[in-house]
DNA sequence: ACTCATAACTGAGTGCAGTCAGAATCTATT
DNA sequence: AATAGATTCTGACTGCACTCAGTTATGAGT
């Protein structure tokens, strides 16, 4: 009777498990090798999963990185959103949401941008797909009540000028003359177009 | 004495030809069936050359995509520095050049965004990766010109909001969701954003 | 005309992401 | 506990982008 009622049986735990196995195997080597030097056979049989299975639970490589990074980047998010709230300079508070995106994506280059590469061009019918695009729409969220503090900005006009932050930032991280620049380099060439886009 | 000063031999002339014949395949296949539902090899096959001969002239399928579609973009960014200069006010101006861009990255919307993907994620090393980059900085000088109009915004700003333009379109086009878009709708898409970020 | 060094070409081969037909495992039913 | 039906798993296989060791063409030097 006590545990009767999770709804839960072999199966379910099975796929679970498997699923928590793939996620460590693929954090793990993704983290120590980097994407182009990883093979889904190696992430396959860290898991101890057969070849078949692996794409399963990720229909795509890339399906792979965005299951590790999603969670980096989220917890990237809520940082920035705390500390934005303790800034009264919308400039910079805008800027204390980009800073940690940008250092999380930058903790290993190739995964960041091809991480980047994955949530514009990926097929949004998967799931960590949606969610990656999920934590974006969060991400326009925060920036754009940071900009609704200024009264002279509607609501309309706050969300179309997240949008294009998120632009901003999309670009200067992906692109690949920028893959050389540190975080700082970055971060201050999304500033300075942040700024004109808010000074104007 | 009258053709002595060329100083191409047939080394040059077959190079230059075989350069030719890759182009014609490729463009012509490329428009027939996409790029996902063409191979290297039929490309090297119609063009008469061996599969690693291929790979001297584009370094990766990529290239291959560049190579046809710049052409194709410069041209669109003609038109378009044209039709700006016929029109007065700033925004419907800045269209003007968007426009031709959209329509020519939208004639195969496979291609299209295969080709942003490129442009943003490929070896900027490689010849025809580095002519895109440059038409693309001769189309955010175009949309700097035409916001030097405004007495209103200095020379740096004119080139940052370019920029910022140039990021704006690169997403709109290049997004998934934005996949099943008609041109209207992206040059609509534009628009709104152009017009918030112009208007502050 | 003949050599030789160098540049250009080639297609069989490699490595890897992703597939699929059949095997294995689970659950519901009697 | 036996059976059947559904779900999940699996690794040999496929297709394709790209490579490289060996071959061929070119042109400069004699």
């Amino acid at each position: 009777m006590s545990l009767a009622s999770q709804p839960v049986g072999r199966r379910e735990r099975n796929k679970q498990q498997k699923l928590d196995r793939i996620t460590a195997a693929a954090s793990e080597l993704l983290a120590a090798h980097g994407i182009e030097d990883v093979t889904t056979q190696q992430i396959a049989d860290k898991a101890d999963i057969g070849t078949g299975t692996l794409f399963l639970y990720a229909k795509t490589k890339g399906e792979l990185l965005l299951l590790v990074q999603n969670a980096h980047y989220a917890e990237a998010l809520q940082r920035g959103r705390a500390d934005a709230e303790t800034i009264s300079d919308v400039l910079d508070a805008v800027l204390a949401i980009v800073r940690p995106i940008v250092e999380c994506n930058r903790v290993q280059v190739d995964n960041g941008r091809t991480y980047l590469r994955e949530m514009v061009f990926g097929d949004p019918a998967e799931p960590r797909h949606a969610e990656a695009l999920s934590i974006v729409a969060q991400t326009e969220e925060a920036i754009a009540a940071v900009l609704g503090r200024q009264p002279l900005v509607g609501a309309d006009d706050a969300a179309t000028t997240a949008r294009i932050i998120s632009a901003i930032m999309f670009l200067s991280m992906a692109a690949s003359v920028n893959a050389g620049l540190s975080i700082d380099e970055i971060v201050q060439d999304i500033r300075t177009q942040v700024g004109v886009l808010l000074s104007r």
